[in-house]
DNA sequence: TTCTAATCGAGACGGTACGTCCCGTCTTGCC
DNA sequence: GGCAAGACGGGACGTACCGTCTCGATTAGAA
């Protein structure tokens, strides 16, 4: 967003009204679906009022729900045991996956992440990241407790551990119980052990 | 497509230059912006002979696609032994996401599907299903020769098996070698004995 | 059409159903209105049977019209005075163009006529020619008796008997009764006695 | 045209464009023959600006022609005698009629008028009444000097003056030179004396 | 009677235009 | 200069006809 110079200053409660309207068009139309006319119709506002604040659809939609999603943290947890720690990791993400604004939202932003490279790292960048990077500590720390082996294959573990989770929820729009988490993670956890390095 | 009565049939000739035409647009534009107006254009046909054969571009994109999945089998591997089996089903998975065809044209139906029922439905069933299927009866043999515990979680194990490499093919365009299916395929033979019904 | 050699023979029924069909769409659309598509619709035949008859809309028309009108023929009066030959053919003009699917179809074929050389050509030819023969005819008599003077002007003269008329009842489709034409023919009577030659 | 309230305002350039494009389509392809795609295409502009200002062809056409001819008046003579006076007139239309653009463009207007009642109508209300306007007015004059009877029947006097003139040139494209307005002029003077009103 | 070729209906074919919608940009006039 | 409104050129939508072509299935004159 720009900053002012000389003129006058981008009315916060006209960016209220985008914001709130970008989300209610997402979640009825999916990212698709939703165009800036229409977001614009909605908040009551000229459509020249989201260009100026953004270059595009893709760029406001990155910044709003960028800003959202990034507010929405991931706790680190540290109970010192593997399983524990895990459960409470994956859970979280259930959480918020089966949450209603984010089962009708995240899909079409995901199908877009798929097709387009800017918003497919964004994606990776803000959503996906700072969840595996959360993980990995988690496990970084088993291995230095000896509960995973030194030679332990990060990418394919933490893969195991969320692409079920989000295959699932994300792309086929399954509803997940807890206990679906419970036996993905007692498979999982003995999984992990086996994950090693290809060349080892 | 109609079969005919009195009148004139439909050509196939024109349809093979729809589909030719169809698969050039999906493979450097993506399903969404893929135009009906543009495959007529390349196909160097009238708009109504598309419309004459497919209600929508849904329509057309589900046939053409839904035929050419369906003839593209997964074979039944049966080596007696569960990690050969599935090296081979996993490494036909791997292959087939990598031609450069699927690389470019599969994301976009998956985005679709994200956000698009009947896409959704038509994808699970003549893409997942049939995978899942044959991956399913692997396992249930395994289940027969004692390899893994009569209460086995087939739901779980299978998604440990194709998601992250769905996951990281399709939704994140990440590169996969056959390593990584090497280290995916280890982590995940350890999984399956631990994968089991929640209320056992 | 076709002479025939070895195969069939247009079939004079589908001729029949094609006429009777065209009639009804002119008097219902207008020529312009007209498609074949729904000509051979109501005919209950197929498009090839017009076109394998007539090379086009026009070709169709101008011959099955023309056929109608030439049926149609104006009678040669020789009452011996000129008023009351006058006036036996402008009513039988006013009651060809009063008859109801006259009224409805006549218009659109001037109105193609007006556009449309070759169509012109043929009104020209073979509705307004012979009209205008026969007022020729009944005012060539007049100035043989010495009713009309040597020097009459026939062009001018034979304008003036018809173009109010048709313009009327034709281009502005206004209702013409028959004192209309009465006062018309007195007012005519009396101008043709000054119709001359310009360069008299 | 909307008078502007809030938003932006109909570029005037624009409907300049149009306007220039649709008189070149008109002569050269006639009424029936101008697509509004054609229209669009050869001002340089969105199809959208045309819709924007005229809901449909006719529409557009009668208020761009509407205006034009408005602007083109006929001027009321008054020699104080009636041949005179009317040869002015008859004169004026004669050259109207003969200008190119006028040759080329309204006889698939008359045409339109023949099939189109609204589009008759708007003929009707710009283009004849005002020249029947004009030489009512002489007619009048001439009746109150006693040049005319009192009867004198107007409606047929001035069908007498104008269908021979407008029914050559417009319905059947023939070239009409000054000497025949001569000669018509002459003829119909003799013939004005005797229109009287049927019922006298 | 069989042959044979043009007829028949139906409708697919490549096109063009329709009138609508939305794109992202541009313009106007008020605050 | 931000703002609401909305016009701008562009392009795709799905439909309707255009005039031509392609089917099998009659149909009727010539052999």
């Amino acid at each position: 967003m720009t900053d002012q110079r000389g003129g006058a200053a981008l009315r916060p409660g006209v960016t209220e009204a985008i914001t709130q309207a970008l989300f209610e068009e997402l979640a009825g139309r999916g990212y698709a679906g939703t165009s800036m006319e229409a977001v614009s119709r909605r908040a009551g506002v000229g459509k020249a009022a989201l260009y100026r604040r953004w270059a595009s659809k893709e760029d406001m939609v990155l910044d709003i729900i960028g800003t959202t999603v990034r507010s929405a943290l991931v706790v680190q947890p540290s109970t010192g045991r593997l399983v524990s720690d895990l459960r409470v990791v994956l859970e979280g993400i259930r959480t918020q996956l089966a949450h209603p604004l984010v089962v009708r939202i995240a899909p079409g932003l995901l199908a877009e992440s798929v097709i387009n490279a800017a918003f497919r790292n964004a994606v990776w960048t803000t959503v996906a990241e700072p969840r595996r990077a959360v993980v990995a500590e988690i496990l970084r720390a088993a291995v230095d407790r000896g509960e995973l082996p030194q030679d332990f294959n990060f990418d394919v573990g933490i893969d195991l551990l969320f692409a079920p989770l989000a295959f699932r929820m994300l792309a086929f729009n399954q509803p997940v119980e807890a206990d679906y988490v419970d036996s993905l993670l007692i498979a999982t956890i003995a999984a992990l052990g086996a994950a090693r390095e290809p060349g080892r």
